[in-house]
DNA sequence: GCTTTTTTGAAGTGATCACTACGGAATTGA
DNA sequence: TCAATTCCGTAGTGATCACTTCAAAAAAGC
């Protein structure tokens, strides 16, 4: 009944999201996202509205795509100890991380640091997904101790303590540190929970 | 024998530190410097000569007056043990990055992370930088374990743990995390690092 | 073939970017 | 008073920013 679009949503938003999380929000301007997505800068506004509106669908899929096994891993609870689950966590987060396939770090750390319009619903997105990682951690923490587990540290700091080690990994990813240094990283906080 | 600066170059440098911390390089337009330091733009290009040598000088500034504490700490070794080190190392640092009268988080991994001309001498100074704590710390922790102190893991693993997680909490720290919270998290940051 | 609907490419909007040209302003030495 | 020297404010450079306008193009229904 119309002209059909040159290219699926689905691959648009898979290279757009590519492209942020490389260079972040304000370093990739709707010319890079035109020359990666193969269309012409009316055709991405036809379809998405908005710069900041193209960002929040990218990063909903590299939830929905590249997080989800961590939130998975969050969410379900297999009875295994605090370390346990932490290093489970930590060692996945670091592999996506460092996944040379992919760009270096997390997207949703890298590209919604800075740069992005304050107040803004981009930046409210990826604040409340910021904000859900570590209450979900901490929730998962919870189950331990009430499970018996003995922890070196409330939950609440754990989990704070967690989520300031994949920052920094993140972002020592990002400068180019290896898998395996930071698998030790990682590995080294895990054993950290226990007491 | 000339007409005298309407500014000095140390308060000039002292407000070009605080935009550069507080909104990163490149957020931080010569415009917005230029009304900050009270002078045209052109005063600047005399003084400085590009926004890039500005900025180098600004982080220069840094290192010799806020970080500089630290710095003596890291590479003076009063034979205190690990774990004291990188308490007092860490309880120093998250007190910098969450006072109220300076712009949150550290001013080199928050300006010099994304957003520098890359290749550009300043993204070679930051690296350097952030090179060098690495280094240093593991060179402190090194002389720690050759005085018989026993470390949780090797030096140089855990210098890339202290630096991971001095990284996420100048994050955390710029999304408002408190100071207490973060200080807990150096705390068993540092607690980690012992046998 | 012709209308209808949506997408597309090309061109252009004002705003802001880092940076500069230039002439006047402010000081010192004579 | 008057050169000499340095700094300063004003205005403007081309480039790039997010975003828009618009008419042609591509499909489907009739």
């Amino acid at each position: 009944m119309s002209r059909p679009r040159s290219i699926s949503k689905e691959d648009s938003l898979e290279r757009a999201l590519l492209l942020f999380w490389e260079r972040g929000y304000d370093r990739t301007s709707i010319a890079d996202l035109s020359e990666a997505i193969g269309v012409g800068p009316s055709s991405i506004y036809n379809s998405f509205g908005s710069k900041e509106q193209l960002f929040r669908e990218a990063i909903d899929r590299y939830v929905a795509t590249y997080a989800s096994p961590a939130m998975k891993l969050i969410a379900t609870d297999t009875g295994e100890s605090a370390v346990e689950f932490v290093r489970e966590l930590m060692r996945l987060l670091v592999k996506l991380y460092t996944d040379k396939k992919k760009p270096a770090g997390c997207a949703i750390f890298q590209s919604g640091g800075a740069g992005m319009p304050e107040e803004s619903h981009a930046c409210a997105t990826t604040n409340e997904i910021k904000g859900g990682l570590r209450t979900a951690i901490r929730k998962r923490l919870d189950a331990c101790a009430k499970a018996g587990d003995e922890l070196s540290a409330p939950p609440k700091t754990l989990a704070l303590f967690i989520v300031s080690s994949l920052r920094g990994i993140s972002q020592l990813a990002c400068d180019g540190a290896s898998r395996s240094d930071l698998m030790k990283v990682a590995d080294h906080a895990a054993e950290s929970c226990a007491k």
